[in-house]
DNA sequence: CGAGGCCTTGACCGCGGTCAATGCCCGTGG
DNA sequence: CCACGGGCATTGACCGCGGTCAAGGCCTCG
């Protein structure tokens, strides 16, 4: 993860400048309060939204539980992935968990934006791969690790965070219930 | 899943003939007889597989067990997706589960290519979002369905290779013990 | 014919789920 | 300012899916 978050930092270090303009171009910032929704389940996700501040998740709702797959820090990428690829509509919704700030960027515009760079084309491989390697690693989580060392390790990764996020979104994203959390949480 | 497959067919199939003659340069076909590793965990998977005929894995050792994380067909492109994107060390082997036919191509050689017909970039791409979106199915069916509902489901999928492939290696790659799986498949 | 792989079946058990009661915190309105 | 209600967390009782361990069956191939 560290290893894939560090070639995406050094590649964008050494862009050009007329890439960098051109993805200023198509950017543009914005805010949404605590419980906004960025994304509704139904809908095309036709952006992405980077987190430049605050907290966010991707869900889904099933058998009237809804599962958080993605909890969203500063410097992640939030989209809704097979919706924005195919440009389908979404089975996730993605939703503010505190008031947040983001970096808007337009699907349509980034393509085009990668013909005419073909440096954002690598960038965007760059992007789908550090995604992938995440959702690899998740994988290999759940098939490894019991229910508390998947907390403990989400715990370890992002300490400050976690306190703030509800116990019923924590664990629907770790594969528990909200019960079995609370009584992982009270064995410290 | 079938939509982002036809996706890459479509788009192969209005590739210019540069752009398909490139990737024939880079191209050679390999046969490897059951049980033969196309990659060991170890080493840097440096070249991506095509599936020709036949049926192979990829797993990882875990506990004494061994892990299958992903079972390829006929058409399916086999490489261990971290190593092969990061070029490092595999965490995961590939092994042919039935004599096999393979075209095999060098990653280096594909970068360059990328580079040379930024066509191939775009199909990079579309290779890249197809495993990512297979991979978040993964994770969903094991999020909403029960052992023997997984198992059904890839019967479903694979109705005549799922017989040839020993139980012990379903059984792990659903992520459940053989006992239960051949106590599954007692009650039909 | 015997040995080793692979699969089946039984007995048992534990992790984590469900259901339900209770507690705690906090915001809102009387 | 206090009382009430709602949302979220805790805790207990119970249970079932699927895991582990172990014994036995069945091919296949040397």
């Amino acid at each position: 993860m560290v290893l894939s978050r560090n070639r995406i930092t050094n590649f964008i270090n050494q862009l050009g400048n007329d890439s960098i303009s051109a993805l200023h171009n198509i950017s543009s910032i914005k805010s949404f309060k605590k419980g906004d929704y960025l994304l509704r389940e139904g809908q095309i996700c036709k952006c992405s939204f980077f987190i430049e501040a605050g907290v966010a998740r991707k869900f889904y709702p099933n058998e009237g539980k809804e599962i958080t797959t993605q909890l969203f820090f500063e410097q992640d990428l939030a989209i809704s992935f097979e919706s924005y690829a195919l440009q389908t509509t979404s089975k996730e919704s993605i939703q503010a968990l505190t008031d947040i700030s983001v970096t808007v960027m337009d699907y349509l515009e980034f393509q085009e934006a990668k013909r005419a760079y073909p440096k954002l084309a690598e960038l965007d491989i760059l992007l789908i791969e550090h995604y992938t390697i995440w959702l690899e690693e998740r994988m290999f989580h759940f098939h490894t690790l019991d229910a508390k060392e998947r907390y403990l390790l989400l715990l370890q990764n992002q300490p400050h965070y976690i306190k703030k996020i509800p116990l019923t979104i924590l664990a629907s994203f770790l594969g528990i219930s909200l019960e079995t959390l609370s009584r992982i949480r009270a064995k410290i």
